[in-house]
DNA sequence: TTAAACTTTCAGAAATTATTGAAACTTTAT
DNA sequence: ATAAAGTTTCAATAATTTCTGAAAGTTTAA
């Protein structure tokens, strides 16, 4: 395999895996090439490698500027942008398990918090769906917190994690 | 807030969630039923309380059962399949996190390996992007040892870790 | 100012994904 | 063997998501 065919390869399986995990496949695929890049990259130089119209691109590298894995930077003597990636993984990981955190587990904890807490008739079927709601809260919260625990640092976190479980 | 329209806000919920990490939200829903149900439920049942066509439900339960988190039951005396769910939540998320390596990560990282092994002429933007596949790689590989190395025992897992952390 | 360079927005189109429902298939009981 | 009961499949359709491209908006330079 040479060069052209695996950089190829490598955005359209980072495309796909981001895909499967809820994420735009252009907006995967935007950060992949930007992690493989030794320069910045205007909008024009993405447009072009992924073959994708500028409002694709314009939308989804604001996206990920949201989400603060792809960054604002600028060349002098030049108008337009440019951008760059978070190219250290554990500071990736970070970074994004932080923002699902915030946008899509804590808004589903408060709503199993909700409906765990409506007072019941003492139905088995009530009291079971309290049981089991409540003990699904305690472990989605659970599990956000030992994920933001493992996290605390966000250099080298995975290593020191590893440590930690062999010790 | 009443039973019924606590139930109703569980489910969506659920499903939404399951739709924003990449799973079928009917898939999601009609587990999110199973598990707070007393008793295990004909298709019929659970194509009644979703509102869903008998193909959907089908397809669905089929995938549930697929993944390992829903289960086929028998009543005596009657010939149609019942389900039931997981309802250990230690379990359920071991479960999804293998099969999801298994179907996600670990094609992915064949992948990663196979581009990062291209042998290059020494420009600048391959010596790059072989340093970065790699990198990726080892991460996602490391991550995804943790993932199993964590859920070794099934039981109890999350609070093990905890113990763990804080040691 | 003015206008050129660049970026964003968003309505419509395209692509993808999910769902339906009925036919085909399978299993069980008689 | 036959039929009734139940399940699966899949082509057609619906719903949702993504993408395009051009108009509108913004910034900078002269």
């Amino acid at each position: 395999m040479e060069f052209k065919e695996a950089k190829t390869k490598y955005i359209q399986t980072w495309g796909a895996l981001g895909s499967q995990w809820g994420i735009n496949k252009t907006m995967a695929q935007i950060h992949a090439l930007l992690m493989i890049s030794t320069e910045i990259l205007s909008i024009e130089e993405i447009m072009d490698e992924l073959q994708i119209s500028r409002g694709n691109a314009s939308m989804n590298i604001r996206s990920l500027i949201d989400w603060g894995i792809v960054f604002k930077e600028s060349k002098t003597g030049e108008r337009k942008e440019f951008f760059s990636a978070e190219k250290d993984l554990d500071k990736l990981a970070v970074t994004i398990a932080r923002e699902r955190s915030k946008r899509e587990i804590k808004p589903a904890l408060r709503i199993l918090k909700e409906v765990s807490s409506i007072k019941t008739n003492s139905s088995n079927v009530e009291k079971q769906f309290i049981e089991q709601t409540e003990k699904l809260y305690a472990f989605v919260l659970k599990a956000d917190n030992v994920l933001d625990k493992v996290t605390q640092y966000k250099e080298n976190w995975l290593s020191k994690l590893i440590i930690k479980l062999v010790k």
